[in-house]
DNA sequence: AAGAGTTTGATTGTTGACAATCATTGCATG
DNA sequence: CATGCAATGATTGTCAACAATCAAACTCTT
């Protein structure tokens, strides 16, 4: 029947609920309730959140249950640090090789984002910055990497939909992905790391600034 | 009763079980013989399993079964390369903040590493390498960089263990760790996140060589 | 004899019922 | 009135039986 366990797709639509904070910060999933929604039975559902688990996007106490994780202001450090290891090495290894096919994809991700941000659209936008990133690291063939980078995604998503998306500063953030993807067509490998990490730790900068305007402790 | 749950406890089993090629590279894991020798029942152990799957050690193939994942060459090479983000990562938060008690263990896993290649102990050097690893990325403090890095390491494991844990070079191995830990101690971040790099390129190197040595095409 | 179709065996996937554990509420007691 | 204790309700954790699916062996046909 499906080419894919149902593990697997719960987990997706566990994964997407999280991130679209359907699944608050902190609640506990009641596994009677989310069987009865997603129509599976109580198995494959713990087997998924069990994936998640591990995936460290939900927390279990023993006999108590699981909830989803809360993010503190470390955290979201924590979160930026390991996407500037992982982005960082994606894109000195693409500099390094400059694959056509590769530096075509990430340019035209690139260009996506300056197209929302003339149209005015700050979802297109943000859509777009997430896939820029995604396509960054994919590119970079690294099945490891891939997948260390999805959770990192959906911990990012968590902050930014809790502040429902707007950019504080849409001119910067699409000019220093497109100076990251001029240093990598340049080949320069050190000029891409060191832009990575600049644009990792304005990106933090924005992220919690944008937090205390919104005097929010919790993400 | 635990304070933890047996999903996490079998899969930590059959982590290790992997580790030590208990369970062989492409082996179909039998939920009822699993079940029966970790004294679970089916269930548990499919959760347990399912958190291996996310953790990319299993590989599922619906309504057939799961597969200990087999790595080829490409496979090493990228978990060095991931490896490489992770640690070297770790390794520049450790010499940028320079706390005492971090640098104090880190100095400690080096020395076990230094003794036990004198005592001519290679299960020893082996663990205390391991051992180092571990503690460089716990030492940075970053919750996600040492999630990432644990499947990272069971990998690494896996190759080792194939090896059946004799080195190659282990005058030139402590002597690398001991290079970077000094370049961290000293504070010198590009030196530390150089000499990481240059660490990871030779330990894959060495594995490399031994694996041709044993003409072994898959580990 | 070779190939296609069918049957059979074993395995996974799913389900609902049962047992254990924990938080809460109400009650008795100091 | 506060505190400790017991009963209760709901939730998680576990299990064994059932259904679905797949791979392989066997048979029948050409």
């Amino acid at each position: 029947m499906h080419r894919e366990s149902t593990a697997s797709v719960i987990a997706r639509q566990l994964r997407t609920a999280i991130m679209e904070r359907t699944l608050q910060p902190g609640a506990q999933l009641s596994e009677t309730a989310l069987s009865a929604q997603f129509g599976v039975s109580r198995g494959p559902l713990r087997e998924a959140m069990q994936r998640l688990v591990q995936e460290g996007l939900l927390r279990s106490e023993p006999n108590r249950g699981l909830f989803v994780i809360e993010l503190d202001e470390a955290d979201i450090r924590d979160i930026y640090v390991a996407r500037t290891a992982v982005e960082g090495a994606a894109a000195t290894m693409i500099a390094r090789a400059r694959v056509p096919a590769a530096l075509r994809e990430l340019r035209a991700a690139c260009d996506a984002m300056t197209t929302s941000l003339e149209l005015g659209d700050p979802a297109a936008l943000s859509d777009a910055d997430f896939h820029f990133h995604d396509v960054l690291v994919q590119c970079s063939g690294s099945r490891r990497l891939v997948r260390m980078h999805q959770t990192l995604i959906v911990e990012t998503r968590m902050c930014l939909t809790a502040l429902e998306g707007t950019y504080q500063q849409p001119l910067e953030l699409v000019e220093e992905h497109n100076q990251i993807v001029a240093a990598i067509e340049a080949g320069d490998v050190k000029l891409t790391l060191k832009r990575v990490e600049l644009h990792m730790d304005e990106a933090l900068r924005r992220l919690i600034h944008a937090e205390d305007d919104d005097n929010q402790a919790y993400i």
